[in-house]
RNA sequence: GCCCCCGUAGCCCAACUGGCAGCGGCAGGCGACUUAAAAUCGCCACAGGUGUGGGUUCGAGUCCCACCGGGGGCACCA
């Protein structure tokens, strides 16, 4: 009778007691980081946590098991808008939601059995922490790499904040739904696109270990693309555009600027300020989404003013429109509609010429509606005619850089990180607003800037600025540079911030001389791996690799990516689609695991495929689960009740076999045919037992290294199976504190294996072989026997192939 | 519209560098134990060939091309 509950109550306080997790114990030991994406306490674990949190289990568990020191911490991102919008309606202050969400899902994390070191337990909205992550913003700022500036900025109604351009997701708000509206404000922003070259080349240090979708998610979300920037006369001004096709400057007809660009007001001449008004207004009401949908018809004005082609000296009109984008390149283009579908649409509208410079060999675009985009041959283009595609786009920028007018240029669809936020529940951003000094950064020893304790419900209410900005008491301050009067920024950092370096934290998370001491980092960082929702592909990844780099070029850490290696679990979703309480199709994790136990939800978990997959729990049996742990216990205990020294060969064989295999599986992270490995081998004992159990020492062997294998998958029951064998864990001997088994190579080789003889493809024949056999006598072997010489009936042969002692493949002529 | 990943039994999924398609489980069937049932144990692969059609190869689930189906990312990025 296997009881789960029971088995849980027994060992979770023998386990607190004996504090096996703990990382820097294992003396001499080489050390491994094992860090999962942390949980933001927004209530209960659920169904996702368990998987997650399930497999890097698994991972850290298993390094554990191979004796590295692992360190395998954990944390909560306890800042951030659900605990705000819990206070408000609660009427309380954001902490008390959220601490004690966070003591919820601790206990549940304990009673699901993770592997965590509670010693480097953090929440980001301690000021312990987050007094360094203003710390890191101030010397961000010191670089130059955190700057305030104005701009038009994604603003979301619901939550009344601004949101990176990362959180804006089809037009909407990543968190809420709710459709994304601009507004012009003064931000503050981090210069990640300083560091674009590097995030996208350091990409290859991280190939073959991170999940390819992931780094090329990456790679186009940075969008670098190489072209030029041109310069053109537009009234007496130069206006530069940037352009991935220089070598198509000959067939420019026009020019766009972006309707809400600053720039189109300025070029406007006065004759069309009218018009130009009208239509500006127009674009400002279309929603994002409706201006980004595809099929929209082109729509523009002539701003009345011309613009001059540096290479040709010719005259091209100017329009404004909004399918040129404001923030991207210079806002500003020259428009070629025989090469490019946009361009070749606007000028369809407008009735304005298309000219083809390069023949590609395709029918023409002023006649088929289509822009031809591919290699071809100059044409119209005075001394560049004849030239290819890639030639020309060389000459054209040698020419230009020779006699002005342009130069080759890179440029990114990445823009900077807005980080500032209207709201409350997150870290102060430590500066204060002087009148006299301007901006002044609050003096390292007054960190942190604390956060006022004492707002809550209603006080939080978001009003278009942040609550904070209502608190006089606390806004106002003297200035740390000239005393006199001053006022804090209201604003707090996107918790994206807190997030990008926690786990440097993790190694020394009571450090008190900086953000963390570079002594532990250094012994622990880079992440051996790390472990999370593919829903992070862009955001905190991303801006994680930047906090690496930034913080490599300040000396404080010595690698540039801060995780060797990048696991992606997906999702538990039910009858095919994702978990939701508005489809009504939640599975509560805690009814799962009061019916089934722990340790079956967690084999059930794993055991539904590659762990990138998702898991449909439709499709799995929890049950069966449930059934083979208490198989793998009733094999405990007969075997427990056998005793003497002698050994079974054969038993010896398939243990060997079985943990060299499960440890190259796991190796891998082929967690779910590790455990149909772990069944064949339980079957396999428990064949050995009924058969009148010879060989109880191997019988014993067999069932210690499953269940210290197990141990990862499914920790108590793998006690109890240890505790039954005899090992006496209330003293320390658990088995999690025992040592993956070892395969000796001389069990792993057979004797005979079995080649396969075909003939055309079709097998023929089976030989018992040894398996050092030599080719000529495998080939002479397979032609001289009966199935052979039966199949090829007399015929001849073309060929024969032998892949020895496998294979043999006999083709006849 | 562009890009990426995936299609193996009723279902979830295995198959090392191309080399016997089926390891494990769910569901199902048969049998043992039982007065009976549950639980337990044992046995059974059902696809005429790995979504479809081509190609490369002695040999293709695996490599290449096209298409179909599913999932994901980006989406006026000049």
């Amino acid at each position: 009778m296997y009881d789960p509950h029971a088995v849980q109550d027994r060992w979770l306080p023998v386990w607190d007691r004996l504090d096996l997790n703990r990382a820097g114990v294992r003396a001499g030991a080489e050390k491994k980081y094992v860090v999962d994406m942390f949980s933001y306490p927004s209530g209960d674990l659920h169904m996702g946590h368990a998987e997650a949190f399930g497999i890097g289990d698994v991972i850290a568990r298993y390094w554990m098991r191979r004796g590295y020191d692992v360190l395998h911490p954990v944390g909560w991102d306890s800042f951030g808008l659900p605990a705000e919008n819990a206070a408000i309606k609660r009427g309380e202050n954001p902490a008390a939601w959220t601490y004690a969400n966070i003591d919820i899902q601790a206990e549940a994390f304990k009673r699901y059995g993770v592997s965590f070191d509670w010693s480097s337990r953090l929440h980001t909205s301690d000021p312990e922490y987050y007094r360094w992550t203003q710390w890191l913003f101030l010397r961000f700022r010191e670089r130059g790499l955190a700057y305030r500036k104005k701009s038009a900025v994604n603003w979301c109604p619901q939550d009344q904040t601004v949101l990176a351009n990362e959180q804006v997701v089809g037009g909407r708000c990543e968190r809420c739904g709710a459709e994304v509206t601009r507004r012009e404000l003064t931000q503050w922003y981090f210069k990640i696109t300083d560091y674009a070259d590097r995030l996208l080349d350091d990409m290859q240090q991280l190939e073959g270990s991170w999940p390819s979708k992931v780094l090329l998610m990456q790679k186009n979300w940075i969008g670098r693309s190489k072209g030029a920037h041109v310069d053109f006369d537009v009234s007496g001004r130069t206006v530069t555009v940037f352009t991935t096709r220089p070598d198509t400057l000959y067939g420019a007809t026009f020019f766009v600027v972006a309707a809400d660009a600053a720039l189109a007001d300025e070029l406007c001449a006065p004759e069309q300020r009218a018009a130009f008004d009208t239509y500006r207004e127009q674009v400002r009401k279309l929603s994002d989404i409706d201006r980004q949908s595809t099929d929209r018809e082109k729509t523009g004005v002539d701003l009345g003013v011309t613009a001059t082609n540096p290479l040709t000296g010719e005259q091209m009109p100017v329009y404004a429109a909004d399918y040129v984008l404001a923030d991207y390149g210079t806002g500003a283009i020259m428009a070629v509609p025989a090469h490019d579908q946009r361009d070749l649409d606007f000028a369809l509208r407008f009735g304005l010429p298309v000219r083809v410079v390069v023949e590609t060999g395709e029918p023409d675009p002023a006649v088929s509606g289509v822009a031809t985009t591919g290699d071809g041959v100059l044409v119209n283009s005075g001394p560049y005619d004849g030239l290819r595609k890639t030639a020309a786009i060389e000459r054209v920028v040698a020419d230009l850089e020779q006699r002005g007018g342009g130069k080759g240029a890179i440029n990114y669809r990445l823009r900077d990180w807005l980080l500032s936020r209207q709201r409350f529940w997150g870290a102060p951003i430590p500066v204060v607003h002087c009148p006299a000094c301007g901006e002044v950064a609050v003096p390292d020893d007054q960190l942190p800037v604390r956060l006022p304790s004492d707002m809550k419900g209603e006080e939080l209410q978001p009003k278009g600025q942040s609550p904070l900005a209502s608190n006089r008491t606390w806004v106002e301050v003297p200035c740390p540079s000239c005393g006199g009067p001053a006022e804090r920024d209201t604003d707090t950092m996107d918790t994206f911030v807190d997030s990008s370096w926690y786990f440097l934290r993790y190694c020394s998370p009571h450090y008190e001389d900086g953000p963390f001491d570079p002594e532990a980092v250094r012994q622990w960082m880079p992440a051996a791996q790390y472990v999370g929702g593919v829903e992070h592909a862009i955001l905190h990844l991303l801006y994680s690799r930047f906090f690496t780099k930034v913080l490599k070029d300040m000396g404080l850490v010595d690698f540039d990516e801060p995780f060797t290696a990048l696991l992606n679990q997906g999702q538990v979703i039910l009858d095919g689609s994702a978990m939701s309480k508005s489809k009504g199709n939640m599975v509560q994790l805690g009814d799962e695991l009061a019916s089934y136990g722990v340790d079956a939800v967690r084999l059930t978990m794993l055991f539904a495929g590659p762990p990138e997959d998702d898991v449909d729990w439709a499709d799995v049996s929890p049950t069966g689960s449930v059934k083979y742990l208490a198989r793998v216990l009733r094999l405990a205990t007969d075997v427990a009740e056998l005793s003497g020294p002698a050994r079974d060969a054969a038993v010896d064989k398939v243990v060997a076999k079985t943990v060299d295999e499960c440890t190259r599986l796991v190796e891998g992270h082929r967690l779910n045919v590790a455990i149909a490995r772990f069944m064949e081998l339980t079957s396999a004992l428990r064949k050995a037992v009924d058969a009148g159990a010879a060989g109880p020492a191997s019988l014993r062997d067999g069932v210690e290294a499953l269940a210290t294998m197990l141990s990862c998958y499914a920790p108590y029951a793998a006690e109890e199976v240890w505790s039954r064998l005899g090992h006496d864990v209330d003293s320390g001997d658990s088995v999690h504190a025992s040592l993956w088994p070892s395969a000796a190579p001389a069990l792993l080789v057979d004797e005979t294996v079995t080649c396969v003889v075909q003939v055309a493809g079709k097998v023929r024949e089976r030989l018992e072989v040894s398996p050092d056999i030599a080719e000529d006598e495998l080939r002479a072997l397979a032609l001289a026997s009966e199935g052979v010489v039966r199949a090829l009936a007399g015929a001849g042969i073309r060929t024969v192939v032998v892949r020895a002692p496998k294979l043999v493949n006999v083709v006849p002529a």
